[in-house]
DNA sequence: AAGCGTTTTGCAAACGTTTGCATTTTTATT
DNA sequence: AATAAAAATGCAAACGTTTGCAAAACGCTT
C-alpha cells in the first residue's frame, strides 16, 4: 500500500539510488573481507550514503567477475561505484572508468587517474612515523610492507626522505616486502631476528594489523618496547590503543574520507567536475614509541 | 548489450536475487558497525549469499527506519533479510516476521520464535569459558557483560552452572553488567580495582573487545595475567591471538553460522520448513588463562 | 459573465524484461 | 510420404512506476 515497488521505480526513473562498494581485495593474499580497516570505511561508507539518500551494495567481486561496468551500472543494478584499494594492478578499474560511468576509488591520492582518488597523505603519513621514530632515537628503522602499492610507495618514499632530512643512512636491506598480514608480519620478524638477531631499533609498519603481528613476535622474544625497538602502525584500528603497549598509530579520517567519496561519486551523476582528494592524515603517538611523560 | 537491466528483470520476476543485512545495533550503545565480529560475519555472509547468486545489501536500519517488512520486502529492494543481532527487544524482529517475509536472525537459537534463529551455543560457550577458568584454579570470577541479551543470558546461565558443578560459591557482586564496549569494560575494571582492589581472580567476558578492554585496565595496574588474574574473551577475533598474552575466547564457527542463515533463508523462498540451528561453540585456549606448557 | 491564467485531475505511454501462447519449423516415427 | 512429436521462433501482455500532455476545474480580473 504504502510502499512502492522499487524495481519499477528503478526501471521507469533509471536510477536505483544504490552505490556498488567493491572491496578490490589483493588477489593472492589474505587480507581478506575481514580487514578491520576496510570494513571500517565500509561502515562509514553506509552512513555517508544513507545520509545522502542511498544504499550500499556490499561486493567482493566474486559475482560481478570482471567487468564492473557492464554488471553493475549497465545492468542498473546500482548507480554507482565505490572501489576500496586500487590493489596491485588498476586494470579493472581504469576499465571500468573508461566506459565512462560513476567511480570513485580509496587508493593513493597522487595517482594521476581519469578517476577522483580518495586518500590519505601517504608521503606524510610515512614520513611523520618516520621522523617520529628517529626523533626518539631510532638509527636502523624497518619498513614494512608491500612496495608494489601505490600507496605503500608513496609511504616508502616519505620513510626515506625522513632519513635523508635526519641525516640517518638508508639500508635497503631495512625495506622488507611482506604480504600485509599480521601472520606475514610475525613470521617475517620471527626469521628475521633468527638470522640477523635484533639488527633493528625501529619499525614502520604499513598497516596496524602488520604492526601488531610484528608486536607479538618481539614480544615473545622478550624485546622491550619501546627501550629497545619503537614501533609504529597505519591505520589507528579500534585495537591500536587496546594493544599493550597502546600502539603508536597514522590516523587517516576515515569519517571525512567516506563523505568526500560519496560526494564526488554523486557529482558525477549531475557532470560536475570531481577532483581527487586528501584526507587529514595524523601521528597519534602512543606508548609503543615513547616511554610515558 | 550483453547486460541485461535488473530493475526490468526484478520488475517481471519479481525476485531481486538481493537480500538485505540489517546490522541490529544495540540502540544507546557504541557497539558500531565497526564491531570486528558482526563486520566478520558480514563478510561471511556475502560470501555465502554469492555462492548463492545473492548480492548483499547492507543496512544499518537507517534509511529502513522501523518497518523492514515494508521497506526491503514489499517495496521490493530485497528478497529477504538477515538480522545479524537480537538487540535488547526483538520488537523489530517479530513485527518483519509477522508480516510473514522470510527472515532469519543471528542471536540465540534457544529462543522461541516464529523464526529461525542461528547462533552459537551460549549456554555451552558461558559455561566451558567458566569451568576452563575454574580448572585454573580461579575462586572470583567476574562476568563481564550486558545481560539484557538473551545471548548473554544464556552464557550467564553456563557460567553459573560451572561454578555449581564446581562447588565454588557465586557472589552476584561478580555479574557485571556493562555496555559491550572495549571502553566500558576499561572503565569499569579499573574503578572496580580503585573501589575494591583486585577482588577476583577471572573474568569472562562477552566479547573480545570487552576482554581486550579489561585486559588494559589490568595491564596498566601491573596486574599479572593469568598469573594473577585468568581472562577469557567471546567471538575469536583476529586480534584474539595477537594480543600480549594471547587471549583464550569462545570462537563460533561463522562460516558454518553464515551457510546456515543462508540456507535458512532460501528454504523460506519455497516455503519449506525452517528450525533454528545452533554453530559449533569451541574453547580455544590461549595464553591469558594458562602460562606455557 | 466572459476571458485569461493557474492549478488539479486523469490518461496513456514508456522503462526492459519475462512468460505464456500460438505459430512455424525441424526432427523422428510408422 | 504422411503424421505425430519436439523444438524453435515470434508476439503480445504484464510487472508497477513515472511523466508528459490533455482536459477539466478553479480563481481572479475587467
Amino acid at each position: 500500500n504504502v510502499s512502492i515497488n522499487a524495481a519499477a521505480s528503478r526501471l521507469r526513473t533509471q536510477k536505483t539510488h544504490v552505490i556498488a562498494v567493491i572491496l578490490n581485495l589483493i588477489d593472492n593474499t589474505e587480507q581478506s573481507t575481514t580487514d578491520p580497516f576496510l570494513l571500517k570505511l565500509v561502515g562509514e561508507l553506509n552512513q555517508a550514503l544513507n545520509a545522502k539518500g542511498y544504499e550500499l551494495l556490499l561486493s567482493n567481486s566474486f559475482m560481478a567477475s570482471d567487468d564492473w561496468a557492464n554488471y553493475f551500472i549497465r545492468s542498473q543494478r546500482a548507480d554507482g561505484i565505490i572501489v576500496i584499494g586500487q590493489g596491485k594492478s588498476t586494470a579493472k578499474i581504469d576499465r571500468a572508468a573508461q566506459s565512462g560511468i560513476p567511480i570513485v576509488v580509496w587508493g593513493d591520492a597522487k595517482t594521476d587517474a581519469p578517476y577522483p582518488i580518495i586518500g590519505g597523505d601517504n608521503y606524510l603519513g610515512g614520513y611523520t612515523a618516520t621522523q617520529h621514530l628517529l626523533s626518539h632515537g631510532a638509527k636502523r628503522i624497518l619498513f614494512l610492507g608491500d612496495s608494489e602499492h601505490a600507496e605503500m610507495q608513496e609511504r616508502h618514499k616519505g620513510y626515506s626522505q625522513a632519513h635523508r632530512d635526519a641525516n640517518v643512512p638508508i639500508d635497503t636491506q631495512c625495506t622488507c616486502a611482506i604480504d600485509i598480514t599480521s601472520k606475514a608480519a610475525y613470521q617475517y620478524i620471527n626469521e628475521r631476528i633468527k638470522a640477523n638477531g635484533l639488527d633493528f631499533d625501529g619499525i614502520v609498519c604499513v598497516s596496524d594489523m602488520v604492526a601488531l603481528g610484528a608486536l607479538k613476535a618481539l614480544k615473545e622474544r622478550y624485546v622491550g618496547i619501546p627501550s629497545d625497538v619503537g614501533i609504529v602502525g597505519y591505520d589507528d584500528i579500534s585495537l591500536a590503543e587496546l594493544m599493550h603497549p597502546s600502539l603508536t598509530t597514522v590516523r587517516q579520517n576515515t569519517q571525512q574520507a567516506a563523505i568526500e567519496m560519496v560526494t564526488q561519486l554523486l557529482n558525477q551523476f549531475e557532470n560536475k567536475p570531481t577532483e581527487s582528494q586528501v584526507v587529514e592524515t595524523t601521528l597519534i603517538a602512543r606508548r609503543s614509541t615513547q616511554h610515558s611523560d
